[in-house]
DNA sequence: TCTGGGGTCCTAGGACCC
DNA sequence: TCTGGGGTCCTAGGACCC
């Protein structure tokens, strides 16, 4: 089994399109006041610039670092590239996001690939990693190898980045008993203090303990499961296709929500979109399911069941705001978000011809606000990396901002080195360039990696 | 102005059915 | 008249992953 995982994947790819920032920090995430880091260049990393950290936080660490919204077309493209390499390895290839996949390697049929010895494993592998640089354009890939998919997916974390890492067979154990029992996946925050309680840190401290001790400690599934892998046994398959189980979108506003009106409003737009992805896909679900995150971050869903799979956006948004009625949003409101679960793969057939398109009405809808409040602050300033067009030079990015002037780079990869050039800072002839459009609604409350997930996985 | 977005899987309780 | 035992479906919440 191989596991491959760019390195840093979506702030490489902006280093590799914007020569001038190869060897800078580099943050890719949310850029408003509730964002938070999707990927963080190496570079970035040094100041202690992590992902899933605040982009506030990170602000504060790094506050060089150019700070970039993401360019999901990019990141797509290269990602495509990349899984298209790996199955023409082997066909059973399993994505598990944008910049990560397994690889069964026992199903190659590559011809540099005779035999599964550990040396020829790590020719092939490093092969491999030399392809995709090819493919990619200069991104470094991490691998590891070994005989089940935990044990090749820490292993493509020992070396990172740029490393490759193949475990012998019958090595598992030696290599994972030292090792923090947060290597296993499914081990995060919550279990891991339950197992620090139990006094439980490393795998070896996990192999000591029976399983029925942690199927009580963490409960039937999670214990099981755990034990498993604590004691390197680990036959899951690759899963080359699945189907998908819920289609939904969600959104944090900048500031909280109190106007159930506008609530409404936000929600009929988001079913909309839920909507759209559905019938995109050939997909209608049952389950309608709210979530609402409160001002202090608890979060409360509310579900319907409809008698039928719809795919309607009629019918999901008035469900959805049917299912607002019952939640209390006095204290204001974070987050709204709509999903569709209980997916059949088909469409259901419109016989009659009564609703065509599948759109029902929904004339409630019609004067329902979906305009954010002002929050009166600028619309954000230019930073470092941000693409930018200008009517009259075309498209480049920003390599510097202050006092009322950016300074513009016309130069991608493509194009090569080009002009630089300054404006003042509120020359309506330069705006922010938007590679989503019209493809899809302009969304500033949504970022580029919640389009990557969404594109790849309906 | 701590804490994104799109997912998956699991658990537990209640309704309901045989 | 003092209380079964399964099974399925639904709902709400939580943990986790990238």
């Amino acid at each position: 089994m191989l596991h491959l995982d760019l390195d840093a994947f979506f702030a490489a790819v902006e280093q590799r399109d914007k020569p001038s920032l190869r060897g800078k920090p580099v943050v890719v995430g949310g850029t408003g006041g509730r964002g938070v880091v999707a990927t963080a260049s190496y570079e970035a990393r040094q100041y202690g610039v992590r992902s899933a950290m605040s982009t506030r936080e990170a602000r504060a660490r790094c506050p060089h670092a150019a700070y970039l919204g993401g360019r999901f077309h990019a990141y797509r493209e290269t990602s495509v590239a990349v899984m298209g390499l790996l199955r023409s390895v082997s066909p059973l290839v399993e994505p598990l996001s944008l910049d990560e996949a397994f690889i069964d390697l026992e199903a190659a049929n590559d011809p540099l690939l005779p035999d599964l010895r550990t040396e020829t494993v790590r020719a092939f592998a490093e092969h491999l990693r030399t392809r995709v640089q090819e493919v990619t354009g200069g991104l470094t890939a991490s691998v590891g190898a070994a005989t089940s998919k935990f044990v090749a997916k820490v292993a493509s974390d020992l070396d990172k980045p740029d490393g490759l890492v193949v475990v012998e067979p019958g090595g598992e154990l030696d290599l994972l008993r030292p090792m923090k029992v947060s290597v296993i996946p499914g081990v995060g925050p919550a279990t891991n203090e339950r197992l620090r309680r139990a006094g439980l840190h490393t795998v070896a401290d996990l192999e000591r303990v029976s399983e029925e001790e942690l199927v009580r400690l963490l409960g039937k599934a999670h214990g099981a499961g755990l034990h498993a892998l604590a004691h390197a046994r680990d036959d899951r398959p690759v899963v080359a296709e699945r189907e998908a189980k819920s289609v939904s979108v969600e959104g944090t506003y900048e500031t909280d929500l109190t106007d159930r009106r506008l609530m409404e409003g936000l929600l009929t737009r988001q079913a909309g979109e839920v909507a759209e992805r559905l019938r995109k896909h050939g997909l209608s679900g049952r389950t309608v399911t709210i979530k609402v995150r409160l001002h202090d971050f608890t979060t409360i869903s509310r579900s319907s069941t409809l008698g039928e799979p719809t795919d309607s956006t009629g019918t999901v948004a008035r469900t959805a705001r049917g299912l607002l009625a019952d939640v209390d949003t006095s204290g204001g409101v974070r987050l709204l978000g709509v999903g569709v679960s209980g997916l059949a793969d088909w469409v259901q057939d419109d016989l009659f011809g009564a609703t065509a398109g599948s759109t029902d009405d929904d004339p409630d809808a019609a004067d329902l606000p979906t305009e954010l409040p002002d929050t009166g602050r600028r619309r954000s300033t230019w930073g470092a990396g941000q693409d930018v067009e200008h009517d009259e030079h075309g498209r480049g990015w920003v390599w510097g901002a202050g006092r009322g002037v950016v300074t513009v780079r016309f130069e991608t990869a493509t194009t090569g080195p080009g002009p630089v050039r300054s404006f003042p800072a509120d020359d309506p002839a330069l705006h922010l360039w938007r590679p989503d459009e019209p493809d899809e609604p302009d969304r500033t409350d949504d970022t580029d990696q919640a389009r990557a997930a969404r594109d790849e996985n309906p």
